[in-house]
DNA sequence: TTATTTATGCAATAGAGTATTGCATAAGTT
DNA sequence: AACTTATGCAATACTCTATTGCATAAATAA
């Protein structure tokens, strides 16, 4: 007799048209919870039920509800960081802030979940992260300066002020959110 | 018969020294262990037997452990806004930052817990709290930035900045921090 | 000191949520 | 058609939170 294991379709690699559609109803049943409320009080048991999918199904793609949070997190600000670099790439700093705050005003109700709802911690590790390779190849060197430093203020007050403006009920428009993320964040960056 | 209701000595104000000491101790424990792992690793019966006070007990004074960080947290930040306002009163902004950075370095460790431990979300919103009081005194009105985006961004980086500082194994001076903390938060804010 | 109040220890217990396993079945693949 | 794989389902184990009743010891008031 052969020790059954547990199987795992896992690997996000799958082809398989059942695998893949459960990880579609599992990403999207935790988006729907976090409209209601935040990660800690959504429980594993109610993502798979909002799935339409077995609570063990869940443990055989995701390890937890963090790391479900965590791959939806990345490949977010993944495609923020594709459609915005290009725009950060010229040097003028108003265009890139400009592009970057379009970008998640076209995706609102998708990004306030995301920050407020309990993934802000694990947005902000992977915007560091790819600020940190961006900043490699564009930043400005200060002498009063650590490099790592400009990272972490650049990512971490940018999502910082992010999460407030899409809290607002009514919130400021796009450009003059731009402006003021370009005069407090960007500016003082490269600023000489 | 009279219903035996759970015990509770907790309110704050107690003057038991039996209380004071359960107290005392538990806070000390939850502080220890922050120093090994994150909040969340953390469980109240390590707390509790790490106080060497029964596991029961705990519930007698805290709601759980998060309350108990937030205590620990709101008073730390009430320190250090009474030891640092008075330096922020005067018009020099670097004299301000100098005073705060001191302070917080002057408690490396405790910060250092605080900040990276698990508390860093309630120490923010206490530092927010603080901060939005004194902006309604000094703080300088521009018509590109809604005062309260100027408290949470001047709350919020600052704390971003102390926690990669209090992180580093060889930390930058005090007066290098304080040069950085000046130009990339303090400086933009007040700047027309 | 004595009497009373109060804080804690201890044991029992309940409940929520996470996590795994074996087997059956159905959907996909070759 | 023969296989491989993903999911459903039921059972089960575990960890951690939270409460309760009673006994005891420490603190406070008389």
């Amino acid at each position: 007799m052969k020790a059954s294991k547990v199987y795992r379709p896992a690997n996000a690699t799958t082809r398989d048209p059942r695998a893949l559609k459960t990880r579609e109803a599992l990403r999207g049943a935790l988006l729907a919870l976090l409209d209601d409320k935040p990660l800690e009080e959504i429980t594993i048991r109610q993502i798979a039920a909002r799935a339409g999918v077995n609570y063990t199904t869940f443990f055989r793609h995701h390890t937890g509800k963090e790391e479900l949070l965590d791959e939806i997190a990345a490949s977010e600000i993944q495609t923020l960081f594709e459609l915005t670099m290009p725009a950060l790439d010229a040097d003028d700093a108003r265009a890139g802030s400009l592009a970057l705050c379009r970008y998640v005003d076209e995706h609102r109700s998708l990004w306030a979940r995301l920050l407020t709802g309990g993934a802000a911690a694990r947005l902000r590790e992977e915007f560091i992260r790819l600020t940190r390779e961006f900043a490699a190849e564009h930043g400005s060197d200060h002498e009063w300066l650590p490099p790592e430093v400009g990272v972490i203020f650049g990512a971490g007050s940018t999502i910082e002020l992010l999460t407030w403006w899409l809290q607002q009920a009514e919130p400021i428009s796009v450009e003059k959110f731009a402006t003021i993320h370009e005069r407090l964040v960007v500016r003082p960056l490269v600023a000489k």
